[in-house]
RNA sequence: GGGCAUUUAGCUCAGUUGGUUAGAGCGCUACAUUCACAUUGUAGAGGUCAGAGGUUCAAGUCCUCUAAUGCCCACCA
């Protein structure tokens, strides 16, 4: 059976294999066990229209190593899985996909429209599950939620009345955030600002008043007719200018402060306003001011009582308030607008002029500030509580940098605009009385939300009959939707039906099997850990943080680990406008999913951003491929009944082989750095350990080593020991390969599968430093013979005659005792000697406390070897000279602590010993 | 305007609290193919740790400044 493993390993004949069977064994599945402490981790819930790429890939890797890893700790770990509805993208897609049936939504209506969603999410919208099953996610997928779920649902809509009830919900009428071409609004955080190339237009606006000296430093000509020079970078916003502002300390403009103006164009009068705001410096020092159509304006706009004018349409282009311009979109008014003022001569000067704006996060059009009714959460009381759990360290971010950016995000915490003029999504809990609507006066609200009745509108979870204020029953709900991230924002817990305590089975076909659902709410929450981006911090993790202590009065992690961002090698973002992906899913078809994986996780650095290209994926690669020779040359050599060796009975320390004791306690010392790793989630370095380990101790020292004796009873058990050992060290990295070679060990007992298995204890007594550097030595030697047979162009295969002199007794005991192995491995013949005495025809080496000589048959070239000597003693002439001056300086032994003059004097013993070795050496030659 | 990060070998990056001779992968050079593995092995070359100053017995590591690059935040008309 052993025989047929074919020589390299082919990933795509287990991933499945194992993937099904893990799944089919339930093994994925947690449940309350009181026994256990909780290990949890929910899974930032991809875009239900998600794609998995490599960011996806890196995320999910680290969650699955979490989960993996305290899973073999003994914990009872879940990793919660699940889909975002994602309002916007969702709907774009949708929307994209009837526009080829030369479909608009509006064509189909509202409900229509919706049914065509969940059937385009039956059809398409476990992509992403899919995939991340395919990168090996061990999460438990018979729980899968989805936040449009019913039970979701109705936890969203519990949080919107009960922050409502609070005072901490409420409608506004505010410039907000506008994607013309979504036709919605959208919060601060969903129109993130991008640098633009733009121009500053100064715009000439002519005074009413006749005869009142001009603002002469504008260039106008005496005795024209006075204007007042605006500048502004949004010329078309001019149509809804409805005052002009100067500070008030401006000598500019201090005699026009009251003036009117008449607006070019529009032909309303306005009047010159003083505000401490403006800043005089820049521009003109005055400011056009369009309440409908900037947020500062705005504000100024309230504080001076002024009128409110909307030139826009919802699409972008100019309403009935913009006269001439109507029907025209927004930057093609722009362009009219400035032709018009240019024949006109207002149109001072054009200068070009930096500046950003918001973009729509999902479809990149230049946003519009845009006056409009909206739902605002209040967030300041929100936040306080955040921002003390996270200051009190009750959640820590790794690496901590990230929690000066999200203090200081919450500390300038705005309001969140929540509702969305889409059709997908939560639909807002907000009905309306048409009567009281019709006949309340404008300020006849009722204050306390706590009798939860405003005239005219009621928020209920559940559709009322009856107007609660009169009576009727002519009531119909908001269109609005929810911003997504409404319904994200509880994922902690809402994934666990809070605050219902039972679920309905028909409601959710994949319900939890045999557990009740607030038992494992009380368990598991608040989770362990949250893996994610950077740039999802403020989107999801602050206001998870805030919904958490509000809602379940407890913080919903109390850890989050921010990974960097996937870039190319380049170090561009990888994102398919630019056309740089590098799609996880070929990688697997090339390289296997450990290998993507491996390599994913040993090139990322805490928290450092990670450049890929393909290449990368090849160590990935070779290392599994490593493994799998290793393991199959074990295989080849091991009698099975040497499997239930216990190493502890069988064997006392005393007993075991130098180079048994090496490996062993190796490994013992690589598992307790790799448990600091892990448990300081660095996670490339655990990774990096196991790679070296394996590679370079296990394979190219260890079996080496032992490959002449491999059928010793003593050998056997260790080999297979520490291989059995290493690979469920390495499951959580590298699951698919690890369970291939575990399930074909000859283990003599039932098992289920390597995921299952305990971690291993790391074995204190069997670390022995000692030993460690007594085989380094020995290594070192045998590099070093190597290495000199290599000076001499002595082919690998001839054997030579080499002497060894060491002093010290012990070292010369290892030689020893090791002898047959270092024959082997050098290829020589092993003479060891005391002292060394130097003989004709003789290539000598010093290697700290060793003599290393090569007998040669021939006479050798005394002019290169003196001047390879002479270089050698340079080198140590130097060295001595600086460690002599070092432990010279009276203020460094005085200082510097005991150890380290100690060591610097022993290194200078050692370096004037080599030195006067190789003197020797010199010496002895003609 | 504010903040963060990065700068170490040809390339991509590690380097914990200051303390031996600064590491890895890839690439490069030479050699090796009846050997578990050429997706391999052996040996080797390659570094003024961005620059300047400072603290210290001692700096890649701490402090200050400068430069370059990238990212984030901000109500820059």
């Amino acid at each position: 059976m052993i025989d047929e493993l074919s020589k390299q390993y082919n990933p795509k004949e287990t991933e499945d294999k194992w993937y099904k069977f893990w799944e089919e064994n339930d093994l994925f599945c947690a449940k309350p066990n009181p026994k256990k402490k909780p290990f949890c981790i929910v899974i930032p819930p991809p875009n239900v229209t998600g794609i998995l790429h490599m960011g996806h890939a890196l995320n999910n890797t680290i969650q699955d190593i979490l989960i993996r890893y305290h899973r073999m700790k003994g914990e009872e770990a879940l990793w919660m899985p699940g889909t975002d509805h994602a309002g916007i993208a969702t709907q774009n897609v949708v929307e994209k996909s009837i526009a080829k049936e030369g479909l608009k939504r509006q064509d189909l209506g509202r409900d229509k429209f919706i049914e065509r969603v969940w059937q385009w999410r039956q059809q398409y919208g476990s992509t992403i599950i899919h995939q991340l099953k395919k990168i090996g996610a061990s999460c438990d997928w018979q729980r899968t939620r989805f936040t449009m779920d019913d039970e979701y649902s109705k936890s969203v809509l519990e949080v919107f009345v009960r922050l409502y009830e609070a005072g901490l919900i409420y409608q506004g009428n505010r410039i907000i955030n506008w994607c013309p071409r979504c036709q919605t609004a959208l919060s601060d955080e969903e129109a993130p600002h991008h640098d633009l190339q733009g121009n500053l237009y100064y715009l000439r606006y002519p005074l009413k008043e006749q005869g009142l000296s001009p603002a002469s430093t504008y260039g106008q000509a005496k005795g024209t007719v006075p204007y007042v020079v605006v500048a502004t970078t949004r010329p078309e916003t001019m149509l809804g200018d409805t005052a002009v502002a100067v500070n008030p300390k401006d000598k500019r403009y201090k005699h026009l402060i009251g003036k009117t103006i008449v607006l070019p164009l529009a032909h309303r009068e306005i009047k010159i306003i003083s505000d401490s705001a403006v800043d005089m410096k820049f521009g003109t020092g005055a400011v056009k001011i369009t309440p409908a159509h900037d947020p500062n304006d705005y504000a100024t706009g309230k504080k001076h009582d002024l009128e409110f004018v909307n030139v826009m349409y919802p699409d972008g282009r100019m309403n009935e308030f913009a006269g001439d311009y109507k029907d025209m979109d927004r930057f093609e008014a722009r362009e009219v607008i400035l032709e018009d003022l240019k024949e006109k001569g207002l149109l001072e000067k054009v200068e070009p002029h930096a500046l950003s704006a918001g973009h729509c996060y999902r479809c990149h059009t230049i946003i519009e500030p845009y006056l409009s009714k909206q739902w605002f959460v209040k967030m300041a009381p929100l936040a306080k509580p955040a921002i003390e759990a996270v200051k009190k360290e009750r959640i820590k971010f790794h690496p901590k940098r990230w929690t000066k950016v999200y203090l200081n995000w919450m500390e300038n915490i705005q309001d969140w605009c929540i509702s969305r003029q889409i059709w997908w999504g939560h639909r807002l809990p907000v009905y309306y009385c048409k009567k009281c609507l019709e006949t309340k006066a404008p300020e006849s609200k009722i204050k306390d939300r706590k009798s939860k009745i405003e005239q005219g509108i009621i928020v209920s979870r559940i559709k009322p009959e009856k107007c609660p204020w009169c009576g009727s029953s002519d009531i119909y709900q908001d269109e609005d939707v929810l911003d997504t991230w409404f319904s994200s924002w509880l994922w902690p817990f809402a994934t666990f039906y809070w605050p219902a305590g039972t679920v309905s089975t028909e409601v959710n076909a994949f319900s939890s099997k045999g557990t009740v659902p607030k038992e494992d709410l009380n368990y598991f929450y608040p989770t362990s850990v949250l893996v994610t981006a950077p740039e999802i911090i403020f989107f999801w993790v602050a206001r998870m943080i805030m919904s958490g202590l509000e809602f379940m009065k407890d913080i919903p992690f109390s850890d989050v680990y921010i990974h960097g961002t996937v870039r190319d090698i380049e170090g561009k973002k990888m994102s398919k406008s630019l056309g740089n992906i590098i799609d996880p899913l070929e990688i697997i078809k090339e390289y296997g999913t450990d290998a993507l994986r491996f390599s994913l996780i040993s090139i990322t650095a805490q928290g450092q951003d990670v450049y890929l290209s393909k290449e990368r994926f090849e160590q990935g690669r070779n290392f599994a491929n490593k493994i799998w020779n290793a393991s199959r040359y074990i295989l080849m050599n091991l009698e099975p009944e040497n499997v239930q060796v216990d190493l502890c009975v069988f064997f006392k320390k005393e007993d075991l082989s130098i180079v048994n004791r090496w490996i062993l306690s190796r490994f013992y010392s690589v598992l307790k750095e790799i448990n600091k790793d892990l448990g300081s989630f660095k996670f490339n370095e655990a990774a990096n350990l196991l790679y070296g380990f394996f590679w370079h101790e296990f394979c190219d020292w260890y079996l080496e080593l032992i490959k002449s004796d491999i059928k010793n009873k003593q050998n056997q058990v260790v080999m297979y020991k520490v291989l059995e050992k290493f690979l469920r060290t390495l499951q959580p990295f590298m699951p698919f390969i690890t369970e291939e070679v575990w399930q074909k060990l000859p283990q003599g007992r039932q098992v289920t599968s390597i995921m299952v298995e305990p971690w291993p204890h790391v074995q204190e007594q069997v670390i022995d430093k000692k030993t460690e550097s007594k085989l380094l030595a020995i290594f070192e030697a045998i590099t070093q013979i190597r290495n000199m047979r290599a000076e001499l162009d002595i082919p690998l295969q001839a054997t030579v005659k080499v002497k060894i002199a060491c002093g010290n007794k012990p070292k010369r005991e290892v030689l020893k005792q090791l002898c047959v192995d270092i024959e082997k491995l050098a290829k020589c013949e092993l003479i060891i000697e005391e002292d060394y005495r130097h003989s004709q025809g003789e290539f000598v080496n010093v290697l700290k406390d060793l003599h290393i000589a090569i007998v040669l048959a021939g006479a050798i070239d005394v002019d290169t070897y003196k001047e390879k000597l002479k270089q050698k003693i340079d080198k140590a002439n130097q060295d001595i000279k600086a460690k002599a001056n070092l432990l010279g300086n009276s203020n460094f032994v005085k200082n510097a602590p005991v150890e380290i003059v100690e060591k610097e004097k022993e290194k200078l013993a050692e370096l004037e010993g080599l030195l006067k070795k190789m003197q020797g050496i010199r010496d002895g030659l003609k």
